[in-house]
DNA sequence: GAAGATTGAAGACTCAATCTTT
DNA sequence: AAAGATTGAGTCTTCAATCTTC
């Protein structure tokens, strides 16, 4: 089947029809603005050879000074364990973390930050750091609460 | 190279010491209640069938309605073109868009929905509307000004 | 049998070629 | 050469087996 063009087609937006403070748009505005800023903090992070992934598996594995099992790694990250076992793939082939053997548990292996992991921690957490104060300047400090507190009441 | 365990380790996980209004964590705020807010919509979207890349660009395809290009398709979802291909190919294993020959340019080809995705679309677009409904509730109307103003001073 | 990790398949995305048509 | 679409490689995610160890 085949396609002839008709008319110009430019398409008619359908503007939403202003409501007076935008009732349905709350959520795309919110999903919005998070888009904006998850891609400066990832190109934050690309920066220093990082993704946001592999930044917070690093951020567990330095928080707590023993090494941990890919299975806490996991549950602490908050997704399922398949996903860790290629994520430390990734980071092994890195060079930012190795896989050690646990001799209590010989099922269990153990991920461990390489001296290159810490140090690219460091630069990832201070990556972050500076587009939170960034963030946080766009804001005025008297909107803060109010904001945090509509945030909080969505999520 | 082993690992044997030495101590409890119950990770402290260092409570970031209370600042007054948090001051830092309005970036980590913003992206997890987006992220709370973007997993109850994908559940709504996945339950008729779709996935959010899906229903984005059956929205396309019906909000214009003519065929478009998968060039088209791309520059109005912001991604590039190799992604098109592949989520076309998806739509068009669901039976919700059909690829069809522009005889006015022999390299392009558009997309055009199915009776299936004509339908797929609408129910899409209501478990949108319910989600946005049932946000925009948990904001007081007095509030939705100056969280949205925020919003946009972040994005 | 249940818990460790892994593998394979798939969705959604990106980038770097490639191939065809203009 | 430039624009249209595609393919292949790679990241990040999930789910459903599978295999080993407890």
């Amino acid at each position: 089947m085949n396609y002839q063009p008709t008319s110009d087609a430019t398409d008619p937006v359908t503007e939403p029809a202003p409501t007076q403070a935008g009732e349905g748009e709350t959520m795309f505005a919110l999903l919005e603005a998070a888009g904006v800023v998850q891609a400066r903090l990832d190109a934050a992070l690309a920066e220093v050879g990082l993704s946001m992934a592999k930044y917070r598996a690093l951020e567990q594995l330095a928080r707590c000074n023993e090494p941990l099992t890919l299975s806490e790694l996991a549950s602490r990250r908050q997704c399922v364990r398949s996903n860790v076992t290629q994520l430390v793939d990734r980071l092994e082939a890195d060079g930012l973390v190795r896989r050690v053997d646990d001799l209590a548990d010989r099922r269990a292996i153990r991920a461990v930050l390489t001296p290159l992991g810490v140090e690219r921690h460091a630069a990832g957490r201070e990556a972050i750091r500076r587009q939170q104060a960034e963030l946080a300047a766009r804001v005025a400090p008297a909107d803060r609460a109010l904001f945090h507190r509509v945030l909080a009441a969505l999520g």
